[in-house]
DNA sequence: TTGTATGCGTTATCAA
DNA sequence: TTGATAACGCATACAA
């Protein structure tokens, strides 16, 4: 799908200096540096251009020569088209390349498998620094972004040395939703919990898995809850934790399904995100259960359609956290020490928990 | 904000090859074509790589070699965050993600202000080809895309020479719109359209800038509106058609006091997006007006929202189009002519058009 | 206002 | 299996 005509090599900023019978430096003068023409020059210089189909300096050799690349890049050890399905990582984008806009630059999303190896698109990409979007601590693409010499931050995990982050405290959040159902008297419950592993795997979550878990966000979420219920006398090796590496509306059904199989006696579900959760009150529909009087569900995340359904929830701010994860990477720290970055959570009570039956 | 300490010059491929008294070839193919050395040699050059610092082959560097850049460019003539701020265009990208995911190729978002003449962030992309979408006939960024030497494929607009397309029927999705609101016994309409030109600019809209409009996927709904009203015996220039240059839900609801203003009278609302058709209905509700008893509304786009709210609307296949945007990016063109693909809409009767009241 | 010389860091080609 | 050489296309200091 060649669309130009290659009849000759195509045009370079020498070939059409020696075309013009003019040294490089003028031609390339007349596109960086139009004040450094004569006004007459210049334009004898653009419509040879035009005449000869040369479309200006080649982006990459300038960017060589430059070493600016013009756009950074946002990793996520995800496929791409998740950041489009997820709508928690839909805002975190708005707010980031709000900061993007600011700052003219553009924004590079770089594939990278959850479970590949292979770090080439790291490795490749042409970017002046990168955000690191939600990392498992043993990611190998995280040591490549790591080894690039350009500044780099981090959201959410993990925690890298000398690197800027952006958070939140999932832990106190979590055991909000924890110390709620407590409070409401719920003893017997089930947590569906996102993925902890690179690896795909679905199923029961034992505590030795939790504690060694590589996505610490979701360690500290599992540690909050067992705050929470401990503090209220109940034992967190009773709770059933199930684990799903997707966080999909149907991952979180096939994990209350999964639930209620370890435990048909449970009066709450906990699940790590708001999608899950959406799963939970599915699969929950589908056996006839009423949310919230026969099962209470809590989600974590506050998206947008969480908040309009009333789930009860934990919402945290994912533009703003886009936004600041940008304004770190796009002005440069002078001080020695990395930045950290924590924002505020807020815990909404919503109509999907309420006291247990009796 | 420079994590690497930078006591030294940084490693390049050239001072690692005289580190070890090797050639550079060596150490390229060493990255490149680990098959092509000995295991131990290369086993050296990776521990002196480490050793010194040396982040792999600078992927610019190998950029202007190669003539590869690893990725693919969306231009999109908006703020980039307003790429996640719109639905529609996140069901867009999930779709030419997806392609992308699979040809292991990255995406670079291209910010390009809608009314900016500066046209530097396409000239100097590096990318292996472009989409751009939705664009004003006369944008200058869309000339700079052009000149460039890579392909380039077109979604909804607009028509370019030998360029490949990918589009819907704008024309008579909208007429479905206006058969069924004229058979439903609409008579006095008022519409609500999208930007119709580069330069912002809200209000009223006779024919003359209906007919000049610069993005003529705007222009085909009004005409689709403009058949079927005629083949209905409602004459066109009687309608009062307001424009609004921004896509959101406050947009719609001035717009639609505009349209009130301007005919009290109206039976319904033609928004020529569902955005825009929220903002309608939100206005609506501000005057105690009840959708579809005193105001009818319908919208375009058919995203999530819509269907579960109930707007009769035009749907579609957003997904789809960004996946067919990809994949004839990403799968060369050996024919000559450019190709056109059409999508299929579907008119969706919902529960905001009923017969006007009498 | 224009030109000269040099280097940015890599990979392809071909020879050894 | 390894190496020498020549691009790739451009921007910048410096000289004219």
């Amino acid at each position: 799908m060649e669309r130009i005509s290659r009849r000759r090599p195509p045009a370079t900023l020498a070939s059409l200096a020696a075309e013009l019978g003019i040294s490089r430096t003028t031609v390339s003068n007349a596109y960086n540096r139009p004040d450094q023409l004569s006004p007459q020059l210049r334009t004898r210089v653009m419509d040879a251009a035009r005449a000869l189909g040369y479309p200006g300096p080649d982006p990459v050799a300038r960017s060589l020569r430059t070493r600016k690349a013009g756009a950074v890049g946002l990793l996520l050890a995800e496929k791409l088209s998740y950041a489009f399905r997820d709508p928690a990582l839909v805002s975190f984008l708005e707010g980031l390349t709000s900061e993007c806009d600011r700052a003219k630059t553009g924004l590079l999303l770089i594939p990278a498998n959850p479970d590949a190896e292979d770090v080439g698109a790291v490795a490749g990409a042409a970017v002046d620094g990168f955000v690191a979007y939600a990392m498992p601590d043993d990611d190998p693409h995280l040591e490549a972004v790591l080894v690039r010499p350009v500044p780099a931050v981090i959201c959410d995990q993990p925690l890298a040395d000398g690197v800027d982050l952006v958070s939140v405290d999932d832990r106190a959040a979590m055991r909000e939703i924890a110390d709620h159902l407590t409070a409401l008297g719920h003893r017997r419950i089930g947590v569906v919990s996102m993925r902890l592993g690179r690896k795909h795997r679905d199923g029961p979550v034992d505590i030795a898995r939790q504690q060694r878990a590589h996505y610490h966000v979701q360690r500290n979420r599992l540690a909050g809850l067992q705050d929470g219920f401990e503090a209220a006398g109940v034992a967190w090796d009773r709770i059933p934790v199930v684990e799903r590496f997707e966080n999909s509306i149907e991952a979180g059904a096939s994990g209350a399904a999964e639930i209620l199989a370890l435990d048909p006696g449970i009066t709450a579900v906990v699940a790590t995100s708001d999608i899950l959760a959406f799963g939970v009150m599915e699969e929950l529909a589908r056996r006839h259960q009423r949310v919230p009087e026969d099962v209470a569900v809590t989600g974590f995340d506050g998206i947008k359609e969480a908040l309009t359904r009333g789930l009860t929830t934990v919402s945290q701010p994912f533009t703003e956290k886009g936004r600041r994860a940008g304004q770190l990477l796009l002005e440069p720290n002078h001080r020695a020490e990395p930045r950290r970055v924590s924002l505020e959570t807020e815990f909404l009570t919503g109509s999907t928990t309420a006291k247990p039956r009796t």
